[in-house]
DNA sequence: CGTGTGTTTGATCGCTTTCAAGTTCAGTGG
DNA sequence: CCACTGAACTTGAAAGCGATCAAACACACG
């Protein structure tokens, strides 16, 4: 449809030339002039794996476009517990509108590169341009759904179902094309142990040793503690529960 | 600002004059032309008591603003575990826009009168109207800040401070004006023991032990099974977790 | 080669589930 | 008015699963 090509429109920033969140993240609602327009007050960050984006109640003053990595959501209780409460890969937006301050907390949980653009920026642009509230609106629903498919997990899965399901989810990641009768697939973990306890609502020691039993019964194999070969993506799906 | 009263917007339609949704629900975002032609399409429509709204993976049709009752939505197993992942009260807005079929049933906790009204008809409001999807946008990150908060629940508090929490969501949705260091609240339960057992990831017996737990401790009084009585919402605050 | 962090494995404990009886309560009919 | 019935809820005893505590192991880094 944008095949009109006049002066003020042809031209996309440099920066979002070879960008995933222009083809299928929030920017791919903005025209040209737009995306100049934010690409002004942009600036790429890279992040060392840990690094904190936002706290727990900190004033929310940006926004991020994820360009690789992962990102981890939290949301502790007051004697330390922890729960990871979402995972975000590229090209997810990152951040929570409206909202003076975050109920969540974001870290890092790979290195990570982020296109951050001031609050103010992205709040100019969704008032002239209903496309980017439609995109915001879309990813919204389905982070909802992602939330909610994980209630199930935490509510009403074993232990062993549980790490059954997260090795499904990041398999997915890796090839989002995963067919359940599919051949071998391989990758590594984008987290530690305990992150994936934290995110599995398990401890470390639960994760470890469901991960041997999955092994031991030849539906993965475990190398160096992070890269796992799932031998038999369909066998491991009957280990999910679903 | 709608102070202006021309022939053709000064008209509420009768069916929206008294509704609660027009103030703080979705349609809130609609001038008087907009809900007039939305409802031409509405219907008001009593649910008793477990009525199905949608089924997992059904074909969905239409949406809804709930006038009054409660909704809870529903994630099942293949082996019949159950979890419900969202209570929605009125106001809320019921429905998945821009999805084939629902990824969750929905069934009436309580007797429920919806105002719904076909999916074409929104879909086409949205297109005119970037505030109706501001609004929708505002709900689902709404609903995904609870879900979040669930998902702690969920993962990481043990059984007892499950229960103190669902208590004080209730309390707060029969009063959304408590604050923690109020006087004594009561109020029916609008759900039964199993399906609290099934919002909290627990079974009934558990759920009906540590709601004993709790009258023992004086911190609640329990009448007829349904009937509450929070004698000190700050200390069953403190049995939250929170 | 030692040090430290992350992971695995083992043994025990405790909380929640499971299985099984009671109890309460609303509704029904004598 | 009261006895019967069935569903929802409570209580009890036992079992099981994941947590906790503790130790061994593996690998990266100095």
């Amino acid at each position: 449809m944008n095949h009109r090509q006049d002066v003020h429109t042809s031209e996309v920033p440099v920066l979002c030339v070879a960008c995933e969140a222009r083809l299928r993240g929030v920017c791919g609602a903005l025209d040209a002039d737009q995306l100049m327009a934010l690409s002004k007050t942009s600036t790429k960050k890279r992040l060392e794996t840990g690094a904190e984006l936002v706290g727990d109640a900190e004033i929310i003053d940006g926004y991020a476009n994820i360009l690789s990595g992962v990102v981890k959501l939290i949301k502790g209780l007051p004697d330390g517990r922890e729960q990871i409460v979402g995972l975000q890969f590229a090209p997810d937006f990152l951040g929570r509108p409206f909202q003076a301050e975050s109920a969540v907390s974001a870290q890092a949980a790979t290195n990570v590169v982020l296109c951050s653009f001031p609050k103010r920026t992205l709040e100019a642009l969704i008032k002239q341009s209903p496309q980017l509230e439609h995109s915001l609106l879309k990813q919204a629903l389905r982070e909802l759904d992602e939330a909610r498919d994980w209630m199930l997990t935490l509510g009403r899965k074993n232990a062993l179902e549980r790490v059954a399901s997260y090795l499904l989810l990041i398999a997915n990641y890796i090839d989002p094309a995963l067919q359940p009768q599919s051949e071998v697939i391989a990758f590594d973990l984008p987290m530690s142990r305990l992150e994936i306890a934290d995110f599995l609502g398990l401890t470390i020691e639960t994760v470890s040793r469901q991960l041997t039993k999955l092994r031991v019964d030849g539906v993965i194999q475990v190398r160096q503690s992070r890269h796992i070969v799932v031998n038999n993506p369909a066998r491991l799906k009957t280990f999910s529960g679903c």
